[in-house]
RNA sequence: GGAGAGAUGGCUGAGCGGUUGAAAGCACCGGUCUUGAAAACCGGCAAAGGGGCAACUCUUUCCUGGGUUCGAAUCCCAGUCUCUCCGCCA
């Protein structure tokens, strides 16, 4: 969410910007809507006064005219109230403003490599893709899924199950011990204004899996992203600048409908409705959001590193970055079966964009209050990280060695191969 | 599911239908004192929105939405949430 008062200012560099994120909202539109909402509120407020006036002077003469102030006020007020609407909704639905190093353009072929790290190992055979590894070994079954669940859902066991659990608690404990994170266990389930808080909503309604709890009105979500529920930790407080940073950690699953991405990645573990994450958070102070970011990304990185799979770090472009995020690095790791890197991590800033939604603000050492600023990133994905694992340390007999990091995680199991 | 209690500023917590935007304490900020810190003392300190270059000023806000009244934190109605007790259950 922008602020209307900062927009209004400077609303050309604000139109330019908002247009290289691939929109088609009529930005014009708020400037008017704007107008005429702040001439009600003001033609409002003179006769508020005079009501006040006359209350105060307990002057019982004047008490009809006082009568005949409320009716036009709250004439006015109907107005004002049906404007302001039209003009939230209109804000609601605008993404937040790049900053300025994002590369601009429509998709991720705008994307920019920044660095590339580890060592991509030359197989002396063909190596298999993840699911095929897995199915070999009788350890990842997504026909049984089918039966049971539905498409997108997979069984892992033995081992590789093992491997999930592991991977959780050894990027937990980097994240805590090493990182300074907090962890966190949250509720998976999410109410209508946190999931506005974040930004899910209203835009992206449909990709999100509501749940019915009970007759009464009010709507939950499972949570997309662990970053929904954690980031509103904060949401309508006043937080002291001492507080900050906050940083938090939580292993969740993640829900997500993926519309949109029928015939994507059918096969495997790649894009499933449900998969556990990783997920760090950072609440600072809102001009300190660039640094953290970068702490954020290397708090990530430090991941792949410290399992050996190698990796490229990417800048996302204007139009490929969520809706909420002003900077975006995505980190993609090594996939030797498909012979590419695929995203593994995102880390985002987004400035004090969702606080503003969240009404999440702090003092700062003047007492002064602002907005917080507000940063998300996967530190990492569980399931693509056990698919990297599974297809960069293949052996050519289909058995998967252990890194050497995640083996005090699994009973010094040193390679999974079939029971 | 049954029976009660409550929701007030960053936090705790007073509050009579009419200078109550709201006592007090804590926290926080500034100052005095101190070699420095602590303590003590003095002063400041709600948010959102509108107008103004600014000093400043106006409006709204005491869970939410209605109602009564010239006037509501205070009275009435509905809803939401929280807590306690009983029952049921992982």
């Amino acid at each position: 969410m922008h602020n209307l008062k900062d927009l209004r200012k400077n609303f050309d560099v604000f139109k330019k910007k908002i247009l290289t994120r691939n929109i088609k909202i009529d930005l014009n539109e708020i400037l008017l809507l704007d107008e005429k909402h702040r001439k009600l509120i003001q033609e409002k407020e003179t006769l508020e006064k005079n009501k006040k006036d006359i209350s105060k002077s307990k002057d019982k003469s004047q008490f009809e005219k006082s009568k005949e102030l409320s009716l036009k006020i709250e004439k006015l007020s109907i107005d004002q109230a049906l404007i302001k609407r039209k003009l939230d909704n209109i804000m609601s639905l605008i993404p937040n403003v790049p900053l300025d190093e994002v590369p601009i353009g429509d998709d991720e072929k705008f994307n920019k490599e920044i660095e590339k790290k580890g060592n991509i190992k030359t197989f002396d055979f063909k190596p298999k893709p993840h699911h095929e590894l897995g199915d070999n070994l009788k350890m990842m079954d997504f026909d049984l899924a089918s039966i049971t669940t539905g498409s997108r859902f997979v069984f892992l066991r033995d081992k590789i199950a093992l491997l999930e659990r592991a991977l959780i608690n050894f990027m937990i404990d980097i994240h805590t011990i090493n990182n300074g994170y907090r962890e966190i266990s949250p509720p998976l389930f999410a109410s209508e204004d946190t999931m506005f808080g974040t930004g899910q909503l209203p835009k992206f309604e449909n990709d999100q899996f509501e749940i019915k709890l009970d007759d009464k009105n009010d709507r939950k979500f499972l949570i997309p992203t662990a970053e929904v529920i954690l980031t509103n930790i904060v949401r309508e407080k006043i937080l002291n600048h001492q507080d900050l940073p906050m940083r938090l950690v939580a292993a969740t699953p993640c829900f997500r409908k993926e519309a949109g991405s029928y015939g994507k990645d059918t096969k495997g573990m790649i894009r499933q409705h449900q998969f556990y994450k990783v997920e760090l958070v950072s609440i600072v102070e809102n001009h300190k959001c660039s640094d953290e970011l970068e702490r954020m990304t290397d708090c990530a990185t430090m991941i792949l590193d410290k399992l050996k799979l190698p990796y490229r770090k990417v800048i996302l472009c204007t139009g490929d970055m969520g809706f909420s995020a002003e900077k975006t690095y995505d980190i993609e790791v090594w996939l030797p079966s498909e012979n590419k890197y695929r995203e593994i991590s995102s880390c985002s800033s987004c400035g004090s964009f969702q606080a503003r939604r969240m009404k999440s603000r702090y003092k700062d050492k003047n007492n002064e209050t602002f907005f917080t600023g507000t940063l998300n990133g996967s530190g990492l994905a569980i399931g693509r990280t056990l698919i990297a694992i599974l297809e960069n340390y293949q052996t050519n007999n289909g058995d998967i060695l252990v890194p050497e990091i995640l083996k005090p995680y699994m009973n010094n199991l040193q390679k999974i191969s079939a029971n």
